[in-house]
DNA sequence: GACTGGCACTCCAAGTTGCCGAGTGCCAGG
DNA sequence: CCTGGCACTCGGCAACTTGGAGTGCCAGTC
């Protein structure tokens, strides 16, 4: 009971702080909310939520402000759902309806997520190694050079340059042709090193060598780390929002321009919207930032992942919502497909 | 005589703006540089050159900047040209030589531009409008839905869905694949037109349909305005040049997300570097910066620009010899395919 | 035991003042 | 045409003051 109303000084500092940005004290959060007791109680309140590391003054004589700690209580204790509307939901639909292809979806999805949340959005393509080969095409570029152009069944199209180690035939490269084709064909990416670890065995000595590159390059495109693509948007929301980041909003830019950071932003994603709040965050640049994110896929796998960066004192419950509601989009797309 | 001092005392007074991005005043100019005469000579001159435009002042009582004017005549009449250091030019021909494919090239040449420059980097997809066809790929995704993959002779690939008005059997596939791919194998795209323009009539009448979405796909897909990719690096550099925008730059930033804006910017590269000072820019939200770009292409032919925007006091003569340089390797790059 | 009003205290933010120095324009003399 | 000198301007900095928001604590009340 007296536990229950600090919760809710808690959760009344993160929605005035999230709102005015500037820290809440114990007058403003009497008159703002009907807490029905008086500011002193309140103040006993605040001291005792500060011992336990939910809310910090930035300096004496100050305010409170959570404390990542605070915003993760908030954030697994008092969010609510807050659900969108029809309007949105329609808005949403409609933006993502006109795409004509995979990249497309992904690029308006960007858009869209940085619009609609007011923070940079992330939104990675489909995963290959989640996915099955629907077309696999071998295009000669000259004697000793192919091309190979692997489509997927999430729309992705993947494409990579070989270099032979000697030129081959038109005839030889049929035959290549057709038997990696087949190998392939409807099968997952992930398997590939399976499906044709020993397929030079069965080609004619000199044509080995071809075939072996063929096949390294095909494993190495589907490699894990290296395939994953993720496309950024909204990246003037954090100019926005410069006073939030104490220091300036530069480490963070350029931490979001390494694919690799934003591979591990986006790396353990499920079905359920995941919050990482400041510190609770993996990348050093980006510890004075929350980042929301979940997955999409067919079904029931989840096959890429979609998600924000923002200030640690954004609108967690609204952005939750927002990023769900387009991963939800993204999967619907997806399974049209 | 008189005129050319003026001209030096401009110089003078860019370069060290440039340098120390602090209004220069008379006396720092004649202990700087060796001019031979005195502060008040110098004061002089700079109240004619404030007169005739070049320079002003932020306020009474302070040195002068250069106006983009100023700059202007700095660029046309003063600058000398910066040669690079053969260490490296060594380092930019490494660093793009490890590229994979051209999604690869543009990427690394982003990366590379950005850090050199310091600089906000754009590099643009060569045009598929000036590229002829390599190979066509028809593949089908179902009863009504077929994936078009277009490999441009750029090392360019575009893939674009189809919705059929009609299922399709696998004969009049056949058919369709054969005749469409013939007709635009080793043509150029800007050719679409002609070529395909009445394909659709030599077909059974219950498969023009087909054919003919099939070709205005392809049309609409090699459409001038559509096709045009542009790459955009190192926008954390705007973040640590923040005080050289006296707004903030989150106009700038947003301007650089919208591709036709980012089109504008590269627009009329041709062979030659191009230098767009200040309001000289057609796009509103960066009359505060400079672009400098330039195309590239293979042989005499510009099928892509590269540049960079920076802020109006950038170190003109390196940024754009290292525009050049770059733009150089990607010629060669694209004449190596 | 929980809540409240009151009080002394802290400290940031914003405004004020005064001064220094860099920079200018102009002028008379070489 | 250049120069040294001089009076003047004005932004920036530092020191200081003040107002107000906010706190912690304590004694009193229900």
């Amino acid at each position: 009971m007296l536990e229950e109303r600090r919760l809710a000084v808690l959760r009344a500092i993160v929605e005035d702080y999230v709102a005015t940005r500037e820290p809440v004290g114990s007058k403003a959060l009497v008159e703002r909310h009907g807490l029905g007791v008086s500011s002193a109680t309140i103040r006993n309140d605040m001291a005792a939520l500060e011992d336990e590391g939910y809310i910090a003054q930035p300096h004496t004589s100050a305010g409170r402000i959570p404390t990542d700690l605070g915003y993760r209580a908030f954030v697994d204790r008092l969010a609510g759902v807050k659900p969108m509307s029809a309007a949105e939901r329609r808005a949403i639909a409609n933006f993502l309806a006109g795409a004509v292809d995979l990249d497309d979806v992904v690029a308006r999805s960007v858009r869209l997520l940085a619009q609609i949340t007011r923070q940079v959005a992330l939104v990675q393509y489909p995963s290959l190694v989640q996915s099955t080969v629907r077309h696999l095409e071998i295009v000669r570029i000259s004697d000793t050079r192919l091309l190979l152009v692997l489509i997927a069944d999430t729309g992705r199209v993947e494409q990579r340059a070989v270099d032979l180690p000697a030129p081959l035939d038109e005839e030889a490269l049929g035959r290549l042709r057709q038997r990696v084709t087949e190998a392939v064909t409807g099968q997952r990416c992930e398997d590939f090193a399976v499906l044709l670890g020993d397929l030079a065995d069965s080609f004619p000595r000199d044509e080995r060598g071809a075939v072996a590159v063929v096949v390294s390059t095909l494993m190495e495109t589907t490699l894990d780390t290296v395939e994953q693509r993720i496309m950024l948007g909204g990246t003037a929301n954090l100019a926005r929002n410069r006073d939030a980041f104490t220091v300036s909003i530069e480490p963070v830019l350029e931490a979001l321009e390494e694919q690799v950071v934003l591979l591990r932003l986006l790396g353990e994603v499920s079905g359920e919207v995941s919050v990482r709040i400041g510190h609770e965050n993996p990348v050093e640049d980006l510890q004075a930032t929350s980042v929301v994110a979940t997955g999409y896929g067919r079904g029931e796998s989840v096959v890429a992942g979609v998600g924000i960066v923002g200030p640690t004192h954004m609108d967690y419950p609204g952005t939750m919502s927002s990023v769900h509601a387009v991963a939800q989009y993204l999967s619907r797309i997806l399974d049209e497909n």
